[in-house]
DNA sequence: TTAATACTAAACCATATAGTTCAGTATTAA
DNA sequence: TTAATACTGAACTATATGGTTTAGTATTAA
């Protein structure tokens, strides 16, 4: 629940998004992964910090630098609680109309 | 883009993921819908702008009620973006194993 | 016509968020 | 040993968020 919220809140912001889409392509350090964004690595380290927290990067400190890698397990439960709500998408038909005859 | 910034925002709050499980059951007034909630009606009503603006909630105005409904056809893109990271998953063995022979 | 209902808007508050800069620490390279 | 690198922490700012209460509007019921 808690996690969710942790999630869900990780996943709003478009920079820790770009940061999750950076990840996946192999894990770095801190400073490599801040290059390419416009905000300062401290804001960059904040935001690590978030997804971190969320538990869907894991940093390890080697030497002075951190390597970030990604771990994107907590967002099983994310789409495990979408796919809930599968039924009430707009292009599935069937199980739309059975729920517009139910207003 | 900015409406997965939109979906992601209006999915980590508890409330309003609580809202979208209630209207999961059916449609329903505004007044109904905030009846188990602790928060003040207006809260509600708050909550429900942020969903209806993300396009997870359509209200609909009926004399002095406002009806709300489930639209969860925004989660899909939330849930395609999510997808894309299955591979990164902890307990996807395979997948996992050749990204750490990555790092 | 009057009173109740179902809201929304406005004003306000406390806390959270995203960003900054500057200073400091730990580690490595010269 | 000294200098550079890779960060983190602290302090600060601006804006967003989630909540409140109070007042007002639109609609329906009596």
């Amino acid at each position: 629940m808690q996690q969710l919220d942790n999630t869900f809140t990780a996943l709003s912001d478009v920079t820790r998004r770009a940061i999750v889409a950076r990840l996946a392509d192999g894990g770095q350090s801190l400073s490599k992964l801040a290059e390419p964004f416009e905000v300062s690595q401290t804001a960059v380290s904040k935001h690590v910090r978030v997804l971190s927290d969320a538990g869907l990067v894991i940093v390890e400190k080697r030497g002075r630098v951190r390597h970030c890698k990604l771990d994107a397990a907590p967002m099983k439960e994310a789409i495990d609680w979408l796919k809930y709500y599968e039924a009430f998408w707009a292009d599935k038909f069937a199980s739309l109309s059975k729920h517009l005859a139910k207003d």
